[in-house]
DNA sequence: CAATAGCTTTACGTTAACGTAAACGTCATG
DNA sequence: CATGACGTTTACGTTAACGTAAAGCTATTG
C-alpha cells in the first residue's frame, strides 16, 4: 500500500551557504548576518555551514518580509508565529491578539499598495494618450495591459 | 452663474510643522529631514516654515512609500511620476517603462502580503481551534472575521 | 519684563543591515 | 606542490533615517 511514489521525496538535502546565496541572489554574507542575529541555525560539516530546506524556506520567508519592508526582527517575530511551542491559554490568545495586529498592518499596507497600483495606471494612460495624440507617427510599443 | 458652492474651497489653509507633524505622528525633526533632503520645500513666513496643502499631500505619499518599505529616494522617485514636466516620446516612454517595473515590484508585494495573510489566518485557526478543544471552559474572545 | 511656548540652525549620536577587507583553513587538480 | 575555488573568523566601514542636545530667535502672556 505505501508505495514509494506516495512517500515524501525525503528532503534530506542540504545547501552550501555559496548554493543559496545564489538561488536568492544575495551574498553569502548577508547569510552569515542572518545567523549572527539569530534568525537561522545551520549545521555543520566540520566548520563548514550546512542548510537544511528548513534553513531555506526561513530565508525565503526572511527575504519576502523584507520585500514589504519588515525589519529582519520584525520577519523573526512574523516567523516564530508559525512555530507553535505555545501551550496555555494566555500565550495562545497572547499570540492571536500579535496576529490579529500584524493582520491589520497588513492590510493597511495593501491598501497602500492599491493606491499606488491605481496611481501608475492613471499615469502610464496619460503618457500613452499622450503620445498618441502629441506623436501619432511613432504610434507606441503595444502593451498588453491584460497579461495582469 | 459661479455661484460661491461650486467653487474650489480655495484651500488657502497654510500648516505649521507641528501641526503637521501631530497629524500624521512623526516629529518635526523628520518633517525637516525631509526638507533636508529635497522631498519637500515648503514657504517661509521670516523664519518658519510654512506648509501648503499640497506639501502636506507629499507627506502622506512619503509616508504611504514608508509603510511599504520604499526608501525616501525611492519615495521621491515615486511621486515625481506624477509631476509631469516630461514632453518628448522618449521621456514618456522611459517613464512608461518606469511605471511598468514599479508595477511589478508592487503586484509582487501585495503576492507577499496575501501569502502572509493567508499564514496569519491558518494560525489563528489553530490558536483558537486548540483553544476550544483544550480549554472548553473558557471559551475564545469571539472574532468577527467577517469584518474584513 | 521675565517666562513660556514654539520655531530655528548646527552638529554630533545611533541603529539596522549589511559591504569590504584581511588573514587563514581545506580540498581537488593540473 | 602550488594554485584556485570555496569556506571560515574578525573587524572595521558605510548608508539611510532619523534622535538628541545645545544654543538662539520671537511672540504673547501673566
Amino acid at each position: 500500500m505505501r508505495s514509494p511514489e506516495t512517500q515524501q521525496p525525503a528532503p534530506r538535502r542540504t545547501y552550501t551557504i555559496s548554493e543559496l546565496a545564489k538561488e536568492f541572489g544575495i551574498t553569502t554574507r548577508t547569510i552569515r548576518f542572518y545567523e549572527e542575529k539569530g534568525l537561522i541555525s545551520p549545521l555543520r560539516d566540520g566548520q563548514k555551514r550546512l542548510y537544511t530546506p528548513a534553513d531555506r524556506v526561513r530565508i525565503k520567508l526572511i527575504l519576502r518580509g523584507k520585500r514589504i519592508g519588515m525589519t529582519l526582527r520584525e520577519c523573526v517575530e512574523f516567523i516564530d508565529m508559525y512555530q507553535p511551542g505555545h501551550n496555555n491559554a494566555e500565550q495562545l490568545n497572547s499570540l492571536i491578539s500579535d496576529v490579529k495586529k500584524r493582520r491589520e498592518r497588513l492590510l493597511q499596507q495593501r491598501k497602500d499598495i492599491d493606491a499606488m497600483l491605481a496611481g501608475l495606471d492613471e499615469v502610464q494612460n496619460l503618457c500613452e494618450t499622450t503620445l498618441a495624440s502629441d506623436f501619432p507617427d511613432q504610434p507606441p510599443n503595444r502593451i498588453d495591459r491584460n497579461q495582469l
